[in-house]
DNA sequence: CATGAAATTGACCTTTAACGTAAGCTTTTC
DNA sequence: GAAAAGCTTACGTTAAAGGTCAATTTCATG
């Protein structure tokens, strides 16, 4: 609260175990601002430039792309204005967490999948290759349409 | 179950709206097997081939990709032998488990911050750029180390 | 048997992500 | 006044899942 830190380059990437060109990197992206300051040509940076970094890779462990990333603080960005913007954000931001949940459906049924795999593995049974309708034991028989098969076909 | 049905490249291609490069693709990784029947130096498709096909489009409509599928179909495979395969193959599954468990955690993970996200619209505040202990109300508190900042500054 | 449609192999091309790496030059810092 | 660090520019990288020629061959059919 009372010294202004001042970084270099290179002690953000030390401190964070990244490289410059990546600190650059998200800087070109817009990810990141430095203070450019005191028209000095190398870029200095301020402790909120540090925290914002540290963002960024928490986001990113998270499993967030860069992209994803400049999303969410350009919307953080926008959200100190009015209540139309508001709504718009509400509206991205509802439409991100349904893919996100769409997302995590597909992946609870592959856990599923997996499971039951686990689950069947001295009850063999050769599911990959089962047409579906003709295997009684056959789990994949209400995911498998053998009727479109045999409809396309000539 | 009385006809043995034959299909070229291109019937299977337009049955499943993808392209004879995209199965000449699928034989060249291992994911599928042509008849190859009586010499010919064309590729013959029976039933049991396409029936793969869709599993294939399953599993990546699904998420997974076509190594992953790949890893399946090997495993499937392999099922078929003794004992101690078996139980081989169920570490590998619980391996892949874990993995995929992990994945849903950091998704879920996500899916919570942006609902709180979208519930705090009206509250506004700029956590992005807050390093965390200074700001009461900042939800990153608890996650942003500005010790570890400052340590590992000069 | 002639011919057009469909298949074959092989090789290179494409796109996106998140930087890596090198070159040549300038600026700080000791 | 060097060495160390930084700067810009620009091309390289890796992996996925095929796409796109190209030159040649085979299949099906009247």
């Amino acid at each position: 609260m009372s010294e202004e830190a001042s970084y270099k380059i290179g002690d953000l990437a030390r401190m964070f175990g990244i490289t410059a060109r990546a600190i650059r990197y998200y800087e070109e992206l817009g990810l990141l601002e430095s203070d450019d300051r005191d028209g000095s040509e190398h870029r200095r940076y301020s402790e909120r430039n540090a925290v914002r970094i540290k963002r960024i890779q928490q986001l990113k462990d998270y499993g967030l792309t860069l992209a994803e990333i400049h999303e969410l603080f350009d919307l953080a960005k926008n959200d100190r204005t009015g209540d139309s913007v508001r709504t718009s954000l509400a509206a991205k931001y509802r439409a991100r967490l349904e893919d996100a949940e769409h997302r995590r459906a597909a992946l609870d049924g592959y856990i599923e999948d997996l499971s039951w795999h686990i689950e069947q593995l001295d009850k063999v049974h050769d599911f990959f290759d089962c047409p579906g309708a003709a295997c009684a034991s056959c789990r994949w028989s209400d995911r498998c349409d053998v009727r479109l098969l045999v409809a396309k076909g000539s």
